[in-house]
DNA sequence: TATCGTTATATCCGGCAGGACATAACGGCA
DNA sequence: TGCCGTTATGTCCTGCCGGATATAACGATA
């Protein structure tokens, strides 16, 4: 039978009050960032306006104590953004804690997927 | 200090293909279903409109194999629904997982809440 | 057969998240 | 000192989710 992918989606989201300080797309975009050296390139990658990949920046950067992304502008190829010791961290901890849960959560998967 | 309030929002969803089966809207409002034994008393608990609340009903029974909300109208009372057996399996079924993941979630908060 | 409360739908609207543009500002470097 | 690419913002526009509202259908019971 043509069965319909059946998955879990979970997007953990750390919430400070009422403000989203880190979920999957803000993870995603910091590791690109990581990788870009640019906040725009980054936009790039993910296919989303700049406006909008700033936004999540500054969202992150207020909400944290530490900036996770530390941005210059002018100079040598316009200028950049790079992900500080902290990013780096942060990153690291929430992708453990995604593949935790999603480990968790596949063992559900049969248990849906045979009323579906 | 004045620590605002840091969690972690898990609201796993269960897709299938790109419906939404499951998720915690739907669960709630599965367990007032049953509850009260109308779509309509639900959804005022709920705070949502009759409209939107029959709309996720129509969605879950659609998604699965057997309808997990069964409704009648006219009668006594002027009809009602409740909840199917495999309603009631599947609403126990995301509860455990909903209660695990958190479980496991609670162990990374330590690790956010002294960055934010 | 008239009543009544709930299910079942259609239609209209408002809010808001996010894309598309438009511009500054900036600072190495040729 | 002009050029260039990136950061930093403001403004407009649009699609969509969900609320509000309005009926119709329904069927047990008095």
């Amino acid at each position: 039978m043509a069965t319909r992918t059946v998955e879990l989606e979970l997007k953990p989201r750390v919430m400070l009050g009422e403000v989203r300080a880190m979920g999957p797309g803000k993870a995603d975009l910091l590791e690109l960032i990581e990788e870009t050296g640019s906040i725009s390139a980054a936009a790039k990658r993910m296919k989303m306006s700049y406006r909008r990949a700033w936004t999540l920046v500054e969202a992150m950067n207020g909400a944290f104590k530490t900036p996770l992304v530390e941005a210059s502008t002018g100079g040598a190829g316009g200028g950049g953004a790079r992900v500080s010791e902290a990013g780096k961290e942060v990153l690291a901890l929430y992708r453990r804690m995604q593949a935790e849960l999603e480990m968790v959560a596949r063992q559900y998967l049969a248990g849906f997927q045979q009323r579906l």
